[in-house]
DNA sequence: TTCTTCTATCGGTATCTGGCGATGAACCCT
DNA sequence: AGGGTTCATCGCCAGATACCGATAGAAGAA
């Protein structure tokens, strides 16, 4: 994942009513869950919750399934999989430059 | 760590120069960063480089430490085992419960 | 067809963000 | 004291974001 798409799916996560939506959405996988349902746990406007759901969609963490009137969301277990393997690459990336740094100058590794 | 911090560190997360700033402190953690440093390996002015590295600060993901003249800056380790922890616990938080969803309805653990 | 429900989008407003140049404070070295 | 370097902060501007209420379109129900 390129920096600018990690990016922008970071920033997708950095509002707390969108980490909401998100579990929202996990503890209803069972069932089917809408844009209604999802504003009924939350003190907002439906638009207002359809815009964050917006933001979601278009980092990839939620899918959209149309169910005849209302649209039915649920997480994206692929892109979650994938937004968990580019944030361990990152964090490895930095922890594996400090982490000689901090030891003697000699340990680092062949 | 609250949805609200959590949020935060996720946007200061959310913008590709921040990531490379990021990784610029990790590559030279051996040797003392300054914020001049960080600006000549980035096509951005000084003040903008600035900023960005305040919301690093205040994200505490960077450290500061004043060395006479100049500012040397740092990753903060323990901040960034902290967010790998809170990371971890929103993803799994997540996929526990689209796991089982997935799954039959009996498969579900006791 | 007509009614209801669901939801995306529009318009409006207030706030935040990202970029720059300029500036002043702090600290070194003569 | 005087000169040079570093860097945080300010002012400015353009564009993005967050929130709302209102609305229109699509789909099912009557």
């Amino acid at each position: 994942m390129q920096d600018d798409e990690f990016a922008d799916v970071m920033r997708a996560l950095g509002h707390p009513v969108r980490l909401s939506i998100l579990r929202i959405l996990a503890e209803k996988a069972q069932h089917e869950c809408c844009c209604t349902d999802v504003t009924e746990c939350l003190p907002l406007a439906q638009s207002t919750v359809s815009q964050h759901i917006k933001v979601l969609l278009d980092a990839g963490l939620v899918e959209r399934h149309p169910q005849g009137t209302r649209n039915c969301y649920k997480l994206s277990p692929g892109r979650l999989d994938a937004l968990n393997a580019a944030f361990s690459g990152l964090f490895s990336g930095l922890v594996a430059d400090i982490a000689p740094a901090q030891r003697r100058p000699e340990t680092e590794p062949a």
